[in-house]
RNA sequence: CGCGGAGUGGAGCAGCUCGGUAGCUCGUCGGGCUCAUAACCCGAAGGUCGUUGGUUCAAAUCCAGCCUCCGCAACCA
């Protein structure tokens, strides 16, 4: 009997940087994925990988003095052994720079141009090199890059496009009408936001960098991003290529799992593109959210605390794992704090499974010197705990299969719980004082380590490094912990020996280790900081004459009035006293001033920019304010100069 | 009226599709037990389920309005 192909993918991810916690979400959720499928008899394909061209990471490695292929194997290198680290077990690495791989974008995005699906334009904007984007006039901030703040320069390039309208209804009745997106409830907000206004033909080729895919029917031109990385999913499995060949055996995928800042990709530019070859689409599409610290999204500068290797370190790779996946939900965000998982490792690993597993293997060695009698007597509380542990496996089946990891894991330790809960409801140190009860206290014991049995084997795909280890100590063997007799009970011999181990999951002080932790944040974070702030600083701009700055009218203004922008979340309108009788003027500044903070003020006004109107209110020029990092600082002038001053 | 999500005991969440004594985890307090990793088990306190109105014998649950928060979009002239 042929095994039923099973594939699961994490996205690619872009190695522009170290790998940290969110990587690892996705790609631990989907080696238990993976895992569990393995156990119950699916023939598994987990493919993980790196995206790595573009322009972001011919940069970085310019700026280290290497080439980007040097660059990106190095990073790699740290993906791969934090994988290892991690104990996933993907079944295949693939890299966009694997020769394999850019001989089928390319004949992908040949084939693509054949058929009329990609098309030669023109892609003109405001581009900022350093970030590798185009932005429309509307989008940039102060004539800058709304990402970085640096300069833009006017760009117009010959560009390949991809056609979207096609596809645009077809890829809505994806996402309402079938169970493709999960959560699904994110579906009204693709369509509303991206299909309903009309789907813009893609841009899928640059002309303005050289690290990535050549166009092979016209040299000068890069593959984007977009064909070259999503295609992956297919060339990993040999799709136009000979470096495999296992495509028809596993596409169409089963499930790719993202994040959900990459689902707009997954769930309207795949599609399309698998649309217009032809292929079959994927079956689910499960979208997570984003881990935060302590209520703040991650950054950099929080990254060495929340460093994989450093958590893992401390408190085992498997504790980690199991935190992450039981804290997470499908759709939401989940916050990760250190208090948060200490107290989850502790209540849920050592106070329970590991409490557990240690307090009935100490009774197996104490009272019957570690091997049960054959003689056994069924009693009261028996039934109930049978029942639970061998209903388990269906209940945990349903949950992985909704990708509902956190479900899955919930449930199994409600029978931890509810094995914990037998042990005080049969008292075995009572039993043990009676010669004549033995037979009765050797079957709670032995019930007590089918339950352990059972539901250690359920999570060896959650937490495959430590489930092992329980096994060693109940006695159990590689059969007895199959998925098969995982929904059995009386699997383990009556004579079962069982063997004392070391402590599986420790418990953890917490307000020590938050001390500690906390620690290496404050040495982390200033040397981080300090690196930050460097590069943030915006680059000096061009030299300009004399004239050139007489161009710009600066003049001396009192805040007289000031509002918020009703509709607005960053806008305050301000009346000024300029002397020249009042004007109006919208300033982003509500997230770093109130109202009142600004009235009776005198400040700086360009006073000869172009009025424009911001959400529909009319502007007549531009308060001058400092850029703090990502705060802004208005500049106010002392109250004895008068309203309308020319500044030069 | 841009789109969407959320507001439930101290914290984090479930319940809302298919109205009928508000449940879980952690924390707090009290008790029990002693096999075990100061772990385990039981019990208690603590909530007008954001707000106002409506439908109903009955609403956390349905309907309408409003407030607040969070994403996305727009937007820091």
């Amino acid at each position: 009997m042929s095994k039923t192909p099973f594939y699961i993918t994490t996205p690619i991810y872009y190695p522009s940087g170290n790998p940290h916690i969110g990587h690892c979400y996705t790609t631990v959720a989907c080696d238990s994925i993976a895992r569990y499928k393995r156990m119950q008899g699916y023939d598994v394909m987990f493919l993980t990988g790196t995206d790595e061209h573009g322009q972001k990471i011919e940069l970085k490695a310019a700026e280290k003095g290497v080439t980007p292929q040097q660059y990106v194997d190095e990073i790699v290198e740290i993906f791969k052994k934090l994988w290892s680290y991690m104990n996933i077990s993907y079944d295949r690495y693939i890299r966009t720079t694997d020769d394999y791989h850019v001989e089928a974008v390319q004949k992908i995005f040949k084939n693509l141009y054949d058929k009329g699906y990609i098309y030669k334009g023109e892609y003109s904007g405001k581009y900022c090199t350093p970030c590798e984007s185009f932005w429309t006039d509307s989008q940039l901030v102060d004539g800058k890059c709304p990402d970085c703040g640096r300069e833009v320069v006017e760009a117009k390039e010959e560009a390949y496009f991809f056609k979207m309208s096609p596809f645009a209804e077809r890829i809505e009745k994806l996402l309402t009408e079938t169970d493709y997106l999960r959560p699904k409830t994110r579906a009204t907000e693709l369509v509303n936001n991206f299909i309903k206004p009309g789907l813009e033909d893609l841009c899928v080729s640059r002309t303005s960098f050289k690290w990535g895919v050549p166009v092979s029917f016209d040299e000068k031109h890069v593959v984007y991003v977009w064909i070259d990385a999503l295609s992956n999913y297919i060339t990993a499995l040999g799709y136009q290529n000979s470096a495999h060949d296992d495509y028809a055996k596993y596409w169409p995928a089963d499930t790719h799992m993202v994040a959900k800042d990459i689902m707009r990709f997954h769930a309207i530019i795949w599609p399309a593109m698998l649309m217009a070859l032809d292929l079959p689409l994927p079956k689910h599409l499960a979208v997570h959210g984003w881990i935060t610290f302590n209520g703040q999204k991650m950054s950099k500068s929080m990254g060495n605390v929340v460093d994989p290797f450093v958590l893992g370190e401390r408190y085992g790779a498997d504790s980690i794992r199991y935190h992450i996946l039981r804290e997470m939900a499908l759709g939401a965000d989940s916050s990760f704090s250190n208090e948060i998982m200490i107290n989850r490792i502790n209540s849920d690993l050592a106070n329970g499974l590991g409490n557990l597993i240690s307090r009935t293997v100490a009774m197996v060695l104490k009272y019957f010197d570690g091997t049960l009698p054959e003689e056994k007597q069924k009693g009261d509380f028996d039934d109930a705990l049978i029942e639970a542990m061998t209903s388990l496996r269906p209940v945990v089946d349903e949950a992985v299969e909704n990708t509902q990891l956190n479900v899955a894991l919930a449930e199994i330790f409600k029978v931890v719980s509810a094995a914990n809960k037998y042990i005080d409801e049969t008292a075995p140190w009572v039993l043990a004082k009676n010669e004549a009860d033995k037979p009765r206290l050797a079957a709670v014991l032995y019930n007590l380590l089918e339950a352990i049995r059972i539901t250690t084997t359920l999570l060896s795909a959650f937490m495959p490094t430590d489930m092992p280890k329980a096994w060693e100590q109940i006695g159990a063997s590689a059969e007895h912990t199959s998925y098969e007799n995982a929904d059995k009970y009386g699997v383990l011999p009556a004579n079962v020996t069982v063997k004392k181990g070391d402590v599986l999951f420790p418990r953890i002080d917490v307000d020590k280790e938050i001390d500690e932790l906390n620690a290496l944040i404050m040495a982390a974070a200033p040397k981080e900081e300090a690196d930050e702030d460097k590069a943030n600083l915006v680059p000096l701009s061009e030299t300009i004459s004399i004239d050139d700055f007489c161009k710009v009218d600066l003049r001396v203004a009192e805040v007289k009035e000031c509002e918020k922008v009703p509709k607005a979340k960053k806008l305050l309108k301000l009346q000024l006293d300029d002397g020249f009788g009042g004007r109006q003027v919208v300033s982003g500044i509500a997230k770093w001033y109130a109202p009142e903070d600004l009235i009776g003020k005198k400040i700086i006004v360009v006073a000869n920019l172009a009025p424009a109107k911001l959400c529909g209110v009319e502007s007549q020029g531009m308060i001058v304010a400092a850029d703090v990092g990502e705060d802004a600082r208005v500049i106010f002038v002392d109250s004895d100069i008068p309203n309308g001053s020319k500044l030069r």
